[in-house]
DNA sequence: ATGGTAGCACCGCTA
């Protein structure tokens, strides 16, 4: 299985770009977040015509919207509320061999990291706190195959942004949300795909903002975007790759998609 | 220390 994840910022906008993407990439799914689009003015029939037959959707006007476009049945589709505003940040799919698969757009957080000053830097632990709980208490094996990938809006590790110390205080790498996505991923074993690959020591990211004057030059990105594994899946890991160059194109995103290919 | 860009919807909000 070729899985990819990508935020899209407004699908709709850059319908073109997914196009492009699927034609070069083939993946046999992808998981958008920031689709900004209700479900019944989603792009469905060009990803139709391109084999993306299997559509999850979950919209909103203008804001979030998460989608799952797949060449592969489902045998189940659903979304959890794991956000406490019921914005569309999730969707879950099962396929029919078995791999159950959560897209997931977890909330920037604001500007201000003090949950006290900030009630989206708020919303964003409790959201974080929420995938905690869902993922430590429920009922299927660790052994199972199941995985979780999506614009997690947190650089963990020190060299997931262009400076750790610059960014100690800037949300999506502060102490508090690098320790709770840690909590989160050690409730159900995850192994992070792009880590098991790429050494810790050495830089990459999936976001670079679009405020910089050459995003390339300064290189000043973070890496934001992630695909995790369930013990049950680790083994079957054949490859990531973060297409970088994509930030490149002509109306990029400000993030790149990430590919993770298993073997199932 | 500041302000820089982008998309959507509406003249501000969210990122």
């Amino acid at each position: 299985m070729k899985i990819t994840t990508w935020n899209i910022n407004s699908v709709r906008h850059r319908i073109g770009l997914v196009s492009r993407f699927l034609r070069d990439q083939q993946p046999d799914v992808l998981a958008l977040q920031e689709t900004k689009v209700v479900n019944e003015l989603f792009p469905a029939e060009p990803l139709r015509k391109l084999g993306y037959v299997h559509q999850a959707i979950h919209g909103q006007k203008a804001y979030h919207g998460v989608a799952i476009l797949s060449r592969l049945p489902f045998r189940k589709t659903g979304s959890q509320d794991f956000c406490r505003e019921g914005h569309a940040r999730h969707m879950g799919v099962t396929f029919e061999n078995g791999v159950e698969l959560h897209n997931f757009y977890v909330p920037a957080g604001g500007d201000i990291p003090d949950p006290g000053k900030n009630e989206k830097f708020a919303h964003k632990l409790h959201f974080l706190g929420a995938m905690e709980k869902f993922f430590a208490r429920r009922a299927r094996a660790k052994s199972d195959p199941v995985m979780i990938l999506g614009d997690f809006n947190v650089a963990p590790l020190e060299h997931d942004v262009w400076s750790h110390r610059q960014l100690l205080g800037v949300v999506s790498h502060t102490p508090v949300e690098t320790r709770l996505l840690g909590e989160v991923q050690a409730a159900f074993d995850w192994t992070d795909a792009t880590r098991h690959f790429i050494p810790a020591d050495e830089k990459i990211y999936s976001w670079w903002s679009y405020r910089a004057a050459d995003w390339e030059a300064s290189d000043r990105g973070r890496r934001l975007d992630h695909v995790w594994v369930s013990p049950g899946l680790k083994g079957a890991l054949q490859s990531q790759t973060i297409l970088k160059k994509m930030r490149g194109w002509q109306k990029a995103s400000d993030h790149v998609p990430v590919v993770v290919e298993l073997d199932v």
